[in-house]
DNA sequence: CTGAGTGTACGCAGATCATCGAACACCCTG
DNA sequence: CAGGGTGTTCGATGATCTGCGTACACTCAG
């Protein structure tokens, strides 16, 4: 039967669920240069801003194009500072501020208070 | 014998007193940048637990040489972590920690738990 | 003065990172 | 099926960072 003939694409597809990181087994160095950028620190407030599954990835304004963001995204996921979830079309998030909390006391309430 | 002439040589020397920043006019970014850094953490870390005006620059246990040193040296207090002092040959470390605390609290204190 | 010890400045090589445009995969609606 | 909307991947580019060797400035001890 050759099957459904779902030939594989080579090609890693949005619909991938999205890898994550558990702030628990996060290198301090990583959470550090996570939170250091620019971006990622106006990502991170945002996304403390909102209820959880609340923004979808284009939802927030930064000054990069779409390609730069989900870089960016990858980023905060690899360092256990964000989760995903799809949604139809979307891609829903959740910033793990008690997760990220429990490894990094203080860390992400320092970002979220200086620049806001 | 007119004078000594001391001609001005047009290089900066080592004598230049250190450049100084206060933590207090430090950046969240450059913070954690400085502090991300595997061999300035180890430097703070020795640093923290040594007393101040203790510790020379070469007396440092990290794998790269002293021009490399430097640079980090250099960062580290152009992120407010570090005020270093002219004694005799050597220049003498101390680790803003007050300063650097109040600024932002909980970081410096995150850094020297883990790894130690 | 000479020499050893200490630390900085400069210039280069290699690695890493942020950014972008383009191409692609996927979902949903019509 | 066609098309608009959403998000990822790839490849390239430019900037930044770390690291090193070398040269140099300074201090102190002989």
């Amino acid at each position: 039967m050759t099957a459904p003939s779902r030939q594989p694409t080579a090609v890693t597809s949005h619909r991938t669920p999205p890898v994550h990181t558990h702030p628990g087994e996060v290198p301090l160095e990583t959470a550090l240069l996570a939170l250091a950028d620019p971006v990622r620190q106006t990502l991170v407030r945002e996304l403390a801003g909102a209820g959880d599954w609340e923004r979808s990835c284009g939802s927030f304004d930064v000054p990069v194009t779409k390609a730069t963001l989900s870089r960016h995204f990858a980023v905060l996921r690899e360092a256990g500072l964000l989760e995903q979830r799809d949604a139809g079309p979307k891609r829903l998030n959740r910033l793990r501020r008690a997760e990220f909390d429990e490894r990094f006391p203080g860390l992400l309430d320092l970002v979220l208070r200086h620049g806001g």
